[in-house]
DNA sequence: GACTGAAATTAGAGCGCTCTAATTTCTGGT
DNA sequence: ACCAGAAATTAGAGCGCTCTAATTTCAGTC
């Protein structure tokens, strides 16, 4: 189990330790001969270099860390492939944490990537508070998505939930709907901002009387639970907008269930648009983020700051779209 | 951005650098003044020790790699709960990597994981040639989940998909349905086997005559284009039993979305009950297989090895069950 | 053939930590 | 006060690699 090093390699293709180096890490310099000696010998020993050893000369692991706040929401997988496409891109690799929904394990997935002394942290849908991510930031370079934090030690992108929510209660409204429901987020990335946006779009829409907001917290059995509150109410919404599609897809199969029609009793909304969203049976309303391309942005906020030595903020903002489906239709003519 | 070492630590607790190395590693026979020195000391530089310095000299990092098949397959997702919640219960970490589908991504996930030197290896659902498997097991102990690989090199954590075919398989036998058609799973984990398994039920039940299978590569996608090639065919299908999940998603949208009525017209069988077959808008019938519970199993076995010398190979198979929802029903009278 | 500058190669000092062996400091008897 | 044995602490040698500075080799020129 014991793995060859460097200095077997050397002595077995009859050079020095310095120059399997070189020629290890792809440097010019070398004459033919002597590589091909070098990488020879290596695959006969089946040699692996040791990051470990590596970064700890280099101070370079040329690995990013993403941390994703839940495996289960699609949305983080499709943010992950756009990280994947531009780290693979510019020679880079990733490796994926995750807290399981929770600060304390989020902090000790950061925790674990800055321990391993990864080059750049990109952390997706954060629930930890914003001074632990400065303090990450600290250490190495942080690139936050979908969670807006006022620092300039860290970037951060994100897409503008104030406009996110306000076509979603823009389109209910324009089908006719009045009782819009809310479906909140949460304390983690998005959820405060969504619910503002909701909250302002209402008044906008002269609706300030209809506010309902029930919270969850972006999952499937969070928004199972708000739908059973919002079943309960005396005054019954006719649409509901829900923080993400998650948690829309887990409250529209909770009334479907309890024998609600959707959409001619109950029109839905989701956020993120992300493959759940699209599928025909369930076909739901959503707004639509870009999340490769949040991934890929971020990524290369932290290649920037990497490999071109940028050090100040940068905080992007991409304007979200309505992505109409057959979750909602006008509300019931009563 | 450089960080505090322990030569920083010990100097300003007053102390030899090798007892801030215990106190770091939580070793006995340090005094209980001392600690606390340390610790302080420690807490006011902000010192984070440096697993990779740490490993090169220990040969250890206490961290497991998981390496997913598919980010997007709710399966992957449930898997890794079941290795995190087991992970850190024995005081691991665990970090994840993906090799987005291809052979080529999933081999480079391995080789990074093993130059970060883990002290084990888990993978989950994995198309990777199984020789590169074995190779990567003469580096770190290696378990396998969802794919029977006959090495004596590493442990493999199964369900039995012979027997879970066969479930889908006479389920629909039972509803009547005798034109059964199958989307493959590809060369990956479980597809061979689980084809083999639609083959001998379909036998066994003596539809020999009625074998129709499709090539799909268990995404979403996969499942659609089987979908409309079993669209097209003469002698269309009146059940269909897919591979897994999502790729039973994919295709019953694509028929739903070309008219087709699912179950009147249309019945769909998937594997591994995840989320998704749960939900109500889907309501899908499958096979069930413990995912958290093979994500337990795994780690257990690599622990075995890692901390109790274990060395010959186990293989554990668990028998699946059938979960009936609403998918699925009698064929259409003709 | 001696000399030059460029190209190729190497010695060796660390990187931050662990671990063994050695040393120092405590105990509690006497 | 002295000593043995246990407990606490420390010096120092690596772990496998990179990187600077120094050395050797190689062409090409006169």
């Amino acid at each position: 189990m014991t793995q060859p090093t460097m200095r077997q390699v050397a002595e077995r293709a009859g050079v020095s330790v310095a120059l399997v180096s070189l020629v290890m890490r792809n440097a010019p310099n070398v004459s033919d001969r002597r590589r091909a000696l070098v990488l020879q010998a290596a695959d006969d020993l089946g040699y692996r270099p040791n990051v470990l050893a590596r970064n700890l000369a280099s101070r370079r692991t040329r690995t990013l860390g993403i941390v994703v706040n839940d495996l289960h929401n699609p949305f983080f997988a499709e943010v992950v492939d756009g990280v994947q496409s531009a780290v693979s891109a510019h020679g880079y690799r990733m490796l994926i944490g995750t807290g399981q929904h929770s600060r304390r394990g989020e902090a000790a997935a950061i925790e674990t990537f800055l321990q391993f002394r990864v080059d750049g942290l990109i952390l997706a849908g954060p629930v930890v508070a914003a001074d632990a991510m400065e303090r990450a930031a600290r250490s190495a370079p942080v690139v936050a998505i979908g969670r807006t934090v006022a620092s300039t030690m860290l970037d951060t992108v994100n897409n503008d939930d104030a406009i996110g929510a306000r076509l979603a209660v823009e389109h209910l409204v324009a089908l006719g709907h009045r009782r819009i429901a809310h479906i909140g987020g949460g304390v983690g990335a998005g959820g405060a901002a969504r619910l503002a946006g909701y909250h302002d779009a209402m008044h906008a829409c002269g609706l300030g009387d209809h506010l309902a907001v029930v919270s969850g917290d972006f999952s499937e059995a969070g928004g199972a639970a708000a739908a059973q509150s919002l079943l309960a109410s005396r005054q019954r919404p006719t649409a509901v907008f829900a923080a993400n599609d998650l948690s829309a897809a887990g409250a529209l199969n909770h009334v479907v269930g309890a024998g609600v029609r959707v959409p001619d009793d109950m029109s839905f909304v989701g956020y993120d648009n992300t493959g759940l969203a699209a599928m025909q049976h369930m076909s739901l309303t959503s707004v639509d983020q870009p999340r490769a391309l949040l991934g890929e942005i971020a990524t290369n906020l932290l290649l920037e700051r990497l490999d071109h030595g940028r050090t100040g903020a940068v905080h992007h903002v991409l304007a979200p779209t309505l992505v109409v489906r057959r979750s909602s239709a006008p509300p019931p003519s009563s």
